[in-house]
DNA sequence: GATGAATGAGGTTTCATTCAT
DNA sequence: GATGAATGAAACCTCATTCAT
């Protein structure tokens, strides 16, 4: 369907120049259609950038709330939870970098509801870690100040892992589930748990 | 003098709007004066944003570089390094997170020079954990890997750090310190190393 | 049939905001029909512009033709012009307006037919007032300008007129013979000689 | 000044073509420059048409108030109304038609503005026949209705008065004085009250 | 009769940049 | 040092129209 090709090659081009510097010839001409031929499927070019981003975190907070309701512990919530992201990041990179880096192009309404999807999604994590304060679980320094520095270091896995790189998305997953147990003062993960969550990840975000 | 104040000016805007979305002009409002005196401190806009991208990069680097030196131990060399990272990302948010998000709109020759920056900029970091590795001091899962995480989650500290937020400038840098070291292995720092690198980085990273 | 609630819904807007301003969408949203299903109607966008204006045009001017012939005095043919002219504008003001609007959007063939249509239309009134003028029974300054100041004023009427407004119909248009006959030196008409050609135009003018 | 010439040129076309049909560019052609030209002296092109109506209004009212204000028999100064309205749409035809007629071109606060224009003037004129009616001078079917008459046939003036055509100014306004005023059942004007009416007015309307 | 999809042409507007003063 | 004026290039978007189904 010409829809989802056009927000498909929209994503390569967002992630890679920026939105404010993707024309919308740009996005035409990948898929060998006219510029104004965009306007026939999406009303403008943010409606483009805001479908990525609000469908991706959708997929995301989903697939999430759902992991972390399949585990007791936090200490298991939060590996469910990052295996996730990372999963995320790692299969479909394009989009779900896009709900960080060009979420401050979105406008209006737009913005206000990526902006609400982005705090629910924090929200989920941070109720993790306080629990898991309050229950002497975890020991974060700051459960606030985890819950950032986790986002932002799972994250930014979409920006250099590859499907063909020196590690496997299992490793990877492994090891930040790793790195973020230990920096809230968790014990690295059963590699039960993070294959578990991992399987479920992966069928939650692989299409087509 | 002005060529400041439209390095400052055009650091506002870069940082909340982006590069690509923020015009000559509004630069030139900001300062009441016309777009075209702005062509008489700079060749074009570009070479704002390598300015500024280029004179924080090289900032870091160094007070980074002397902070690593002063340690022995790779784990007060990473502490050392986290702290400076914060500190400022913490004390010139905007500049500092430009080097991040902008690196985009560069391009050329002034792209390969930020790029080559950033990239001795890691290489220091993963040096020391690489060494810390060796030396089993550390014990990070993938030694590149924690890197990434690592300057993801300081890099992050720029976007949401507020001078007269919750916490104090010492507790963000204690707290990531932290979180760092323990990612990796390591026991947390000593509050008197967090406190002495952080001088240090204060003493560098404060202007005006 | 779908040919005249377009002629329908285009006279609406093409009323209010002009042929230029109104899009071949807004008029087949009006009917909720698709853009593409006016072309099996219509040739072209003017072709409805041209046959709302000709139409119109054809019906006055053959109203006219009739109420004049069936007068003796110049006096009483003006009252009976008067009378159509208003009545045509206050019963179908939004195609009865649009040929004094809107000519100059037609163009080529169709702007010389309806150019021609009006030029028509105005040597009946003038040839009245000629004749009148030539009898010694009207006294306006200048026949020709008299010509266009009746039409100009009784033209007006398709503006402001409602159905449910402060005077009836039949008020409005004795107000206008009276203040057409008192223009050009007549006395004003007999109610008899207004309501007899008022009855003639509303029966011609009123359709459905 | 290129200001005043846009603004010239945009009058020529906007009333041959209409507002809508006209383009940026062909303002631009017309003057030799670029069309981005256009747009550092206008913000808009709806502000050249704004500006032209809005100035042409406030000539044309401002020279009423005065032509009114000198009169004591509302016969007279409908007189000197009418001379104004006519030499103003004669010596300014561009200008001053485009204040009936692409005023829906017009939105928000323009529209606003023009209307409150509009209306203003109205009352001016609306005003003088009510008194005119009190005092038993003047006989108008209907005062309203008498208003919309005289304004709808005067401004009409703009559409055929040629300098060079079969009838002076003089005799022009000497024409509709005696219509309008025979309109609302009172004499004939003074040669003398025209002649003073129209040397002021040609005197506001006529520049360079 | 109707329409989903597409598009050529072109419209308004923006913007980095230039240059004479 | 500064700027008024201009502009080439191009961006986003609109719209009448076409055509295969």
């Amino acid at each position: 369907m010409t829809r989802g090709a056009i927000r498909q090659v929209a994503a390569e081009r967002f992630f890679h120049q920026g939105y404010e510097a993707t024309t919308v010839r740009e996005i035409a001409d990948d898929l060998d259609i006219r510029a104004a031929s965009i306007y026939y499927h999406y009303p403008d070019k943010q409606q483009i950038l805001f479908e990525l981003i609000d469908s991706t975190m959708t997929l995301l907070t989903d697939g999430v709330r759902a992991a972390v309701a399949a585990e007791a512990d936090a200490a298991d919530q939060l590996v469910a939870l990052v295996v996730h992201h990372v999963a995320l990041h790692a299969l479909r990179p394009l989009e779900a970098t896009l709900g960080e880096t060009e979420l401050r192009s979105l406008t209006g309404e737009r913005l206000d509801l990526a902006v609400a999807h982005r705090d629910a999604y924090e929200a989920i994590l941070l109720g993790v870690l306080l629990r898991g304060a309050e229950a002497g679980e975890l020991a974060a320094p700051d459960p606030k100040l985890a819950a950032y520095a986790v986002i932002a270091m799972c994250t930014n896995v979409g920006i250099w892992y590859r499907p063909d790189g020196r590690l496997t998305l299992t490793e990877v997953a492994a090891a930040y589930a790793t790195m973020a147990a230990r920096l809230v003062g968790a014990a690295p993960p059963e590699p039960a748990l993070v294959d578990r969550a991992l399987a479920q990840a992966v069928a939650a975000y692989t299409f087509r």
